[in-house]
DNA sequence: ATTTATTTTTAGACTAGTCTAAATAACGTT
DNA sequence: AACGTTATTTAGACTAGTCTAAAAATAAAT
């Protein structure tokens, strides 16, 4: 059996790599809060049990298992953060944190289950990409709002796991989905900004914060459309899959409703 | 922290306990499927934890701290069996092995959550009370079926997990709130006579199997009234509250209802 | 190209939990 | 009261994961 150690390692390895980023001892142990010696020791055991390629000195490589099996954690983590999102009533600053322990626990079961249940979402609360079953990521292509140009946008993901700074983007309203207009860059030292569509006042944003909010762009009227109807297919099955509501403004309280059956 | 592997050993001694049983370091270590050097070294540790008192070649007793966080996890156990049950269509020979595993993980405003969606249940799919948050027990008292008389009785509580036996007592349509007849002992070897309130046939059932069915009386009309609005009136929030629905024969699919909100 | 600074690895130790095998205590029987 | 049986504890070892501190390798700078 894979202990929920290693997982967070193949994680951490995923991770960097999706950054482009070199796996080297040093930034996995930075990103596991552990010492640069227990890293070691790790990537030598998981070099022998062929999750990766790792060469002394130089950094490691998730093999193909390897990359498997960190997709899978990858996969339930979103998976089981939008169900606390969606189901739950989790705001979505706090979705993290309880996905990260539950990850490494619950059966194949729960999580083909909430699958359907949530009808087969690609897109987490963040607006990652959930994996799927298979391993595959569908990517939209999106660019960080600092590299932005002035123009038209609509939110896609929050790459930020902080509650602090989740709540404060909620505040802003900048959650995914959120369609926008980038005003100016820099003219006020430091600041972006920008306007909420159908608000009549602009806003500013630190650029320490946009460094963290990835956008598309959303200037061909065409093209935008086009995409949105895309979207709404992929969703049919679920009844809140409207990305722009503001997550922990809604009010949550205990509900009824139709338990999922199981078809067999 | 306290770990799952204490939260397991603290469950065991509670379980005993419950039965009136002396936990004594080999009961333990069968229960946990573990050496009884390994229960010893526990006693041990325990005990210097404040969790239990221990004599050496005598046995253990939880202190009132020991036995409280032994009813959290309790508590938490079923309520996440009935919530696996109740929302995601779990069967209930399905519940045990995965609240197993995450009742040591989930946050207790996880707990809170689902406590409040399902309306302050007292009871879980087996028919065992759900200790409340002070870890308060609303036992009903019930008889075990091998004890019983012939008469008039409702299922109470099946104290076995294994999902075997659960499915055969669900095929035999014995689950929790089901009313029947007791109609004859012994009359045939080892098997108890029997026939479900509206059946035309009586069946048989095996001592074994009785063995671990608990029933109620419920000859005096009068009490047995009285006793199912009450209730009702603690299950008023839920929607598919009744007992007697037999849970692995529902079927089961994706289904979509409105998220449960949080009302902070 | 030699020194300096940085990163990585080794060495050794610690914790929690487990095991087996042997020693010891308690119990039931005569 | 001594015996054999059963239950319990000790002793010592193992695994997974972690740490600190020192040694070694690589990279950067003069």
């Amino acid at each position: 059996m894979i202990s929920s150690t290693v997982e967070n390692y193949l994680k951490a390895f995923l991770r960097l790599e999706d950054m482009n980023k070199k796996a080297s001892t040093s930034t996995v142990a930075r990103q596991l809060s552990v010492a640069d010696a227990s890293v070691t020791d790790m990537l030598r055991k998981l070099q022998k049990g062929g999750l990766l390629e790792y060469k002394p000195y130089y950094g490691a490589t998730l093999t193909a298992e390897g990359r498997r099996l960190a997709l899978r954690i990858l996969r339930r983590h979103r998976l089981i953060e939008l169900f606390l999102h969606k189901v739950m009533g989790y705001g979505w600053e706090e979705v993290h944190d309880e996905a990260e322990n539950l990850e490494h626990v619950v059966s194949d079961l729960f999580v083909e289950r909430i699958d359907a249940y949530l009808g087969y979402p690609d897109k987490d609360p963040h607006g990652e990409s959930i994996p799927d079953a298979t391993g595959f990521r569908n990517e939209d292509l999106d660019i960080c709002l600092l590299a932005a140009d002035p123009g038209e946008y609509e939110v896609h993901k929050v790459v930020n796991d902080q509650p602090e700074f989740l709540a404060y983007i909620e505040r802003e309203s900048l959650t995914p989905g959120t369609p926008f207009q980038l005003l100016e860059k820099g003219s006020v030292h430091g600041l972006l900004k920008l306007k909420i569509s159908g608000r009549s006042e602009p806003q500013f944003l630190g650029i320490e914060a946009a460094k963290y909010l990835y956008v598309k762009a959303t200037g061909d009227r065409l093209d935008n459309q086009a995409r949105r109807s895309k979207q709404r297919r992929k969703k049919s099955l679920q009844s809140g899959g409207e990305r722009g509501e503001s997550p922990g403004t809604s009010v949550r309280r205990a509900s009824q409703r139709e338990p999922a059956r199981r078809s067999k």
